[in-house]
DNA sequence: AATGCATTTGATACAGTGTATCATTTTAGT
DNA sequence: ACTAAAATGATACACTGTATCAAATGCATT
């Protein structure tokens, strides 16, 4: 049967992963959930698409998922269990290899731009990327 | 007294906060660390410094930090207690509101120049961002 | 369609992190 | 020095993410 796959289903399999039901449930999960989501939020969702579905299997997926770039975790608001990054100027640039965890710093520039230059400068392969701003919000200056 | 403080305490002290020794200490921990460390490490390096500061100043001050973009916790690796981010075409712009943890998104342009830009289109007060790039490091490819 | 095998799973029990609580201490402005 | 407000440390707890491993499943091949 060549069934129509989610584009990131598809991501999941030619990266050579299989396509099995907790997989599924859990790319389900965080799809519909707008595009930010807690653990548990996607704990309790997972549970009503299937209850089948173990609670191990669906961090595995994250982890999973996070490192073929198609999410990524990050904290919104308190924090757990982080590795805390000190930001010199109020800002700080890094990659993170997700294979080996090793850290490369480097100097801000472009951005779509940066990342090329990047890969052919120190032969990584880039696969996605997150900026983020830190500050008050209108409702709270 | 007029000690010399540390930016950082700085820092702290114009946002309207008391520079206790919890707090002093662990700056003190994180300025030594590298620039890179995990909260375990952290309390490694806070009972060394002075080992009456308690576990729960330590988080306290890290989530202080935090608020006001003195450091920011990041996932290095595997993953705990995260809010996962869907990252549509490879990568996702968003701010947080540290004080109400909203998140408003936006388009990618600039960089220093987007922030002006969302200052004033915003009205937001942003102190603070950060770029992550994901994939693998020439090691891992 | 059936087979075979590596991958993945789910259940359980556990380790460790971050938090709530609150009486006591400390900071810093007067 | 005095004082009020802010912050602390100790403890006990809730909860998250993980290790383990026999059983199940995806999927390439026949």
């Amino acid at each position: 049967m060549t069934d129509s796959l989610s584009p990131r289903a598809q991501k999941l399999r030619d990266a050579g992963h299989k396509l099995t039901n907790a997989r599924l449930a859990v790319l389900q999960a965080l799809e519909e959930s707008g595009g930010h989501i807690t653990s548990a939020e996607v704990l309790g969702r997972v549970d009503e698409i299937d209850s089948s579905v173990g609670r191990a299997s669906v961090f595995r997926t994250l982890d999973l998922l996070t490192g073929l770039a198609i999410i990524r975790p990050t904290y919104i608001g308190t924090s757990m269990t982080p590795t805390y990054v000190l930001l010199p100027e109020g800002h700080h640039h890094h990659i993170i290899c997700t294979n080996c965890n090793r850290v490369i710093e480097f100097d801000e520039c472009g951005l779509e731009a940066i990342a090329a230059e990047l890969e052919h400068r120190l032969g990584v392969r880039l696969t996605g990327h997150l900026l983020e701003f830190y500050g008050l919000c209108d409702q709270c200056v």
